[in-house]
DNA sequence: ATAGACATGTAAGGGGTTACATGATTTA
DNA sequence: TAAATCATGTAACCCCTTACATGTCTAT
């Protein structure tokens, strides 16, 4: 059991999908705190079968080869729930724009000004699109599409993505204000 | 060459350093982008020396075994600046606190605030320690006892991290605010 | 008809973490 | 004298990512 399969068990506590519906959640909301793909999600799901935390049926699909449409059982709800509760490990970043800036002191400052601005502008983006995503599920708890408890989760996570990349774009405004200051660096090659 | 041998590289562009001083170094003010121990930086100079980007030096040691300090070299740090100005790939964070709150919508609000003040407390001594970093690093600077190139590089890693650790509390405080509001919940389980 | 989305899996290889192994020196 | 720090490495295991493998349905 490590932190992919209680995500999983989270995502269906939320609401029944399939390992299809559940790679794409993770791709859509749960990649910025937790990666999976198609080969880690189907054979967790199995595992998870096998243990009794989740139970599946199938559905004939709209377009394409049949579903295998997942549930939490009760069982599952608890094991997640109790896990919940304990105290989490630090957050573990790995980040090589960072790596890089680690030698911004040894590159032309009009560069490093170029360089911060790109990425200042992907993070921008990003932002961009956790704040529409955190619209989406606003309006989908007014429409009654979307239950509180998995609403209150879902808020959280968007959130902490949404916080996350403005203060990145805001490292990058001071990453630029600061970069230049050192006189004693060339500005070209 | 994966990132963690850039990581070394960079540090190394810094000041000569030995493997246990790496390895520390990674811990203090690396480690929220980057991780490394022991067992994967010895196996790192050594593959960096076989390729010529790194040369040592045995030094005997003020107290404990002989030390082999590293300094980059010509070549190593040319290699090290042409990679330092490709776009990088985005960061990734695995975050199991952000999987838990997944299903803070299912646990009795007064419960949640408990876990989430916390988190805070831990990310509040995180800043904490950061800023006392990076005041540790001006001074060094004032002192004389860093170069300008390393100071930018440090100093930029170091706001990330406070930033970062800043945006969390407030993340925590955020959520605090948001968790109690749905009041169909129970406050007690 | 061909490309793209839907849908579920397996296999292999690489990288990273944990534990192991050794030994000197200093401080309490 | 025992614990902590200094100091350098190896070995094994686990996890994760990438590539592989198969097949349907829809839209262009």
């Amino acid at each position: 059991m490590n932190m992919r399969d209680y995500a999983i068990l989270a995502a269906l506590a939320h609401e029944p999908r399939s390992g299809y519906d559940l790679t794409k959640w993770f791709e859509r909301v749960a990649s910025h705190f937790c990666s999976a793909g198609y080969s880690s999600i189907y054979p967790a799901l199995a595992r998870l079968e096998g243990e009794g935390w989740v139970v599946y049926e199938t559905v004939p699909s709209d377009r394409g080869p049949e579903r295998k449409v997942y549930s939490i059982t009760e069982q599952g709800k608890e094991v997640l729930l109790r896990w919940a509760r304990e105290p989490a490990p630090d957050p573990q970043t790995r980040d090589e724009q960072l790596v890089k800036a680690l030698s911004y002191g040894m590159l032309p400052a009009g560069e490093v000004l170029e360089l911060l601005e790109e990425v200042r502008g992907r993070h921008a983006q990003k932002l961009a699109y956790y704040e529409e995503l955190e619209r989406g599920i606003r309006i989908r708890l007014r429409d009654g599409k979307i239950s509180g408890e998995a609403y209150l989760g879902t808020l959280l996570v968007l959130k902490r993505a949404i916080g996350g990349e403005r203060c990145y774009v805001e490292w990058c405004e001071e990453a630029k204000a600061v970069a230049p200051s050192d006189g004693e660096r060339r500005t070209s090659n």
